[in-house]
RNA sequence: UGGCCUAUGGUGUAACUGGCAACACGUUGGUUUUUGGUACCAAAGAGUCUAGGUUCGAGCCCUAGUAGGCCAACCA
C-alpha cells in the first residue's frame, strides 16, 4: 500500500515535530477545557473536534476538564448540559475534571511564590491598580506594595485565605515586570477574595485563582502535552510559560500551548453573552431553539454528530480569521440525511386535486420506496383516492414549457402513483383556485417531464411544521462597530405551518428524521404529542428550480462590484499586466485593450513610480508601457524618466515589452 | 506612542518545507433520474496584499510598507 500523506494541520505537524525530536507516543495527551458558564456551541465544536480528533489520530487520552475557578458564574447545570454535547457528538474523554480539583495545590504553589519573592499582596482599588498598569501603548509603574516582606505577605494571604477580608480589598500578584511589553505580564493576578459558594467547593474557599494561573498548572498536574486553544489567548502563553518556569520539574512533560483561529459562521453569532441576549429577550424560545447555535439547539433542529464532525473536518485549522459560509454546513447534513433519512411526503402549502374518472370512495395503497439510496431500507405502504392535496406551487394554470409542473392539459406523474393531467379549475368569488379537476390515467410507464408529492386527504395527518430562516439578516451581526447586532435580528426567523403528511408517519417518534420528498429534510420536534405532530424543517432541499424563477425578493446584498470598480484605475492595471505574459494572443489583446481604457483615469503622478518596477516583472512594465502610450497620446511630455523607462525597456529579451517599447519610441 | 499574530479564487483549507497553485463548498452548463433531490461529467474563477531583495528558480526565505485581528476584566 503506498502512504498518501494526507496534508497536516499546523498543529499536527508540531506534534510530529515532537515525536521526531525523542517525544514518546505515549506522553501525548489533551483536553478540552470549557468553562462551565453556558452552552456549548457550533464554535466550540471546532475545539473539540480538534483536541478530541488529535487523541483519536494518536490513540492519546483527552480529558475533559471544566475550567470553574469562577463560582459567580458557573453552575452544575452548565457542566451537564456540556457533558451531554460532548457525548452527543460521539468523543469519549478520558476523565472528567475540574480545575477546582487543584485548589489545593494551586495554594501551596502561591506560598512557594511569596516565599521566593515572586508574589506580593497588592491593597489597592481596581481603579488604581488600572491606572499603574499603563495601557498597550504605555509601560506601567510599580505600585507601593510591590516590595512588601515575605513575612508580610505570607501572614496576609493567610489571613485571605481564612475570610478575614471583604472582596476587593486585597489580591495576591505575581511579581513580574510592570513595564513589560506585553500587558499580562505587568504583575499579573493570581488570587482574589470572593465569598461565594462554588459548585463543587462549596464554601471551602474564599479565595479563587485566576485563569491564568490555574490553566497552564492545571495542564501540567494533568500532563497535557499541547494545550490548544484559540488565537485570543496567544498573548496569555507568555505568561503562561512564565508560571510553568517556576513550578516544572525538568523529568515531567511541560505543556505546550498553541492556538488556532476559532469558527465564526456567516449569519450567525458565537459570543455566549449575545447568545444569551437572544434567550433572555425572548427572540428564540431557550438555549436549544431549532435557530440557535449551540449543540442542542443544532441536535434538536435535526442535525447530525456526523454532519457536524464531517463539518469541523472540512473546515480545517489555521491561523487567520475566517467566517465560513452556512452553505458549507448545510452541504454536510445533507449529505449526511441523504444516506439515512427515510422519504415520506408530506404538503405544506395545500391545493385540492379531485380526480373525476377515479370511483368515488375506492382507495389503493401503494407500495413507495423508503429510500432508494439505501437498499436496506424497503418499503411502505401510502394511500390514494380520488381527492388528495398538492402543493400551490405545482400547479399553474398557464406556463411555459420550462415548468414541468401541473398545468391545465399537462401531465405530471404522482411520485408512486398515477399519472394525471390536469382538465379544469375551479375559483371561488375572488378568482383564488379551490380546486383542480384532474383525470388519471393507469399507464405508468409513461415518460412525462414532472413528478409531484401529494396525500390522500382522507387519510391524511395534520401536522405543524415548524419552518426557519437564518436569525439574523446581516453576514456578520456582530461585527459592525456603529451598531448593535440586535438590529439585524430577521423578524421573520420562524413560520409555523399547518401541514398534511401521509399516514405512516402517525408513529414518528421524537427525533426522528425524515426527507419530505421533493421539500427539504425535517425531524419531530421535542413538542410533539400523540395528538399533535410537530416537524422541524432541518434544511432544504438543493433547489435548482428555485434559482430560475425571477427573484421576487430584491433583498440581494448589494454587489461588492462597486467596491472592485472603485480600485484604482492604476492598481488594476498592475493587476491585469503582472498576468500579461502568461496570456494567450487573443486575451492579450483583450486585456491590452482594457489596459488602454483603464490609462485615461490615470494621471502621470501616479504611473510614474512604476518606471522602476524590477526589470524580472515584464508582465507589469508592459502594462505600464501601454498606460504610458496612452498619456503620451494625451499629451504628456516625454521627460528624462520617461524616456530612461522606454530605453531600458527597448533593451530586454522579452519580445512583447519591446514591441510596446518600440511603439512608443 | 508599543507588543504579538495573520494575509493564497466568492468562502474555507492545501501546496511533499524553494521547483511555474490543488481540494472542498458555492457558481454556471450538461448527462442520468418516478424527488427540478442524489449521482456523474464539464466549465468559469486566484498567479498567492504591495514594493524591493536573496536564488538558476519564491506563495514558501530576508527587508520595508499596507491592511485586518488580539492585548489596558479582581472573566475564561
Amino acid at each position: 500500500m503506498s502512504e498518501e500523506r494526507k496534508p497536516l494541520n499546523f498543529i499536527e505537524q508540531i506534534i510530529e515535530e515532537d515525536l521526531a525530536n525523542g517525544m514518546s507516543k505515549n506522553n501525548l495527551r489533551f483536553r478540552f477545557p470549557p468553562e462551565p458558564n453556558g452552552y456549548l456551541h457550533i464554535g466550540h465544536t471546532k475545539a473539540i473536534g480538534i483536541s478530541f480528533g488529535l487523541g483519536e489520530k494518536y490513540n492519546a487520552p483527552v480529558n475533559l476538564r471544566f475550567d470553574d475557578t469562577n463560582p459567580a458564574k458557573e453552575e452544575q447545570e452548565y457542566v451537564d448540559a456540556i457533558k451531554e454535547d460532548v457525548a452527543w457528538l460521539g468523543y469519549k474523554w478520558d476523565k472528567e475534571l475540574f480545575s477546582s480539583d487543584y485548589f489545593q495545590q494551586l495554594y501551596d504553589w502561591a506560598i512557594h511564590f511569596i516565599k521566593e519573592g515572586k508574589a506580593y499582596i497588592d491593597s489597592q482599588s481596581s481603579e488604581a491598580m488600572a491606572e499603574q498598569k499603563g495601557t498597550p501603548t504605555q509601560p506601567g509603574v510599580d505600585g507601593p506594595y510591590r516590595n512588601r516582606t515575605v513575612a508580610e505577605n505570607l501572614e496576609l494571604f493567610e489571613r485571605m485565605k481564612n475570610g478575614e477580608f471583604d472582596e476587593g480589598s486585597h489580591i495576591l500578584r505575581a511579581k513580574i515586570d510592570m513595564q513589560h511589553p506585553n500587558m499580562l505580564m505587568r504583575d499579573p493576578i493570581m488570587y482574589r477574595i470572593l465569598k461565594k459558594e462554588h459548585h463543587r467547593t462549596g464554601n471551602t474557599w474564599c479565595i479563587y485563582p485566576m485563569y491564568d494561573w490555574t490553566h497552564g498548572e492545571s495542564d501540567y498536574i494533568e500532563q497535557i502535552s499541547h494545550s490548544l486553544c484559540s488565537l485570543e489567548f496567544k498573548p496569555h502563553r507568555e505568561l503562561y510559560d512564565w508560571f510553568l518556569d517556576q513550578v516544572v520539574d525538568q523529568s515531567l512533560i511541560r505543556p505546550k500551548q498553541r492556538e488556532f483561529a476559532r469558527l465564526n459562521l456567516s449569519y450567525t453569532i458565537m459570543s455566549k453573552r449575545k447568545l444569551l441576549q437572544l434567550v433572555n429577550d425572548g427572540i428564540v424560545n431557550g438555549w436549544d431553539d431549532p435557530r440557535m447555535p449551540t449543540i442542542s439547539g443544532l441536535r434538536r433542529r435535526g442535525y447530525t454528530p456526523n454532519a457536524i464532525r464531517k463539518f469541523v473536518e472540512t473546515v480545517g485549522v489555521a491561523k487567520r480569521d475566517n467566517i465560513i459560509d452556512v452553505s458549507l454546513l448545510e452541504f454536510c447534513i445533507r449529505e449526511d440525511l441523504n444516506k439515512t433519512a427515510p422519504r415520506v411526503m408530506a404538503v405544506l402549502d395545500p391545493v385540492k386535486v379531485i380526480i373525476t374518472n377515479y370511483p368515488e370512495g375506492k382507495e389503493e395503497w401503494f407500495d413507495a420506496e423508503n429510500n432508494q439510496e439505501d437498499e436496506t431500507a424497503g418499503f411502505r405502504k401510502v394511500p390514494f383516492s380520488k381527492e388528495l392535496y398538492i402543493e400551490k406551487d405545482d400547479f399553474k394554470e398557464e406556463a411555459s414549457n420550462k415548468f414541468f409542473r401541473l398545468k391545465l392539459g399537462g401531465e405530471v406523474r404522482l411520485k408512486n402513483a398515477y399519472i394525471i393531467k390536469a382538465e379544469n379549475v375551479v375559483k371561488d368569488n375572488e378568482g383564488n383556485i379551490k380546486e383542480i379537476q384532474c383525470t388519471y390515467s393507469e399507464d405508468t410507464s409513461k415518460k412525462v417531464k414532472g413528478t409531484l408529492h401529494w396525500v390522500s386527504i382522507k387519510h391524511a395527518i395534520k401536522a405543524e411544521v415548524r419552518e426557519y430562516d437564518r436569525l439574523f439578516i446581516d453576514e456578520a451581526p456582530d461585527s459592525h462597530q456603529d451598531k448593535d447586532f440586535m438590529e439585524f435580528v430577521n423578524p421573520n426567523s420562524l413560520k409555523t405551518i399547518k401541514a398534511f403528511v401521509e399516514p405512516s408517519l402517525k408513529e414518528a417518534k421524537i427525533g426522528e428524521c425524515f426527507q419530505f420528498q421533493r421539500l427539504g429534510y425535517f425531524n419531530v420536534d421535542n413538542d410533539s404529542s400523540s395528538e399533535q405532530l410537530v416537524f422541524n424543517k432541518t434544511v432544504g432541499l438543493r433547489d435548482t428550480w428555485a434559482k430560475q424563477k425571477p427573484k421576487q425578493n430584491n433583498n440581494q446584498p448589494q454587489k461588492p462590484s462597486n467596491s472592485q470598480q472603485q480600485r484604482k484605475a492604476i492598481d488594476v492595471i498592475q493587476k491585469l499586466g503582472k498576468k500579461y505574459t502568461n496570456l494567450s494572443e487573443e486575451k492579450q489583446l483583450k486585456v491590452k485593450a482594457e489596459i488602454q481604457e483603464l490609462a485615461k483615469n490615470v494621471s502621470y503622478d501616479e504611473l510614474q513610480p512604476l518606471f522602476n518596477t524590477a526589470v524580472k516583472k515584464v508582465g507589469t512594465r508592459i502594462a505600464v508601457a501601454l498606460a504610458l502610450a496612452v498619456l503620451l497620446q494625451n499629451g504628456q511630455e516625454r521627460n528624462g524618466d520617461v524616456n530612461d523607462f522606454i530605453n531600458k525597456a527597448l533593451e530586454d529579451k522579452n519580445e512583447l515589452l519591446v514591441f510596446e517599447a518600440k511603439a512608443l519610441s
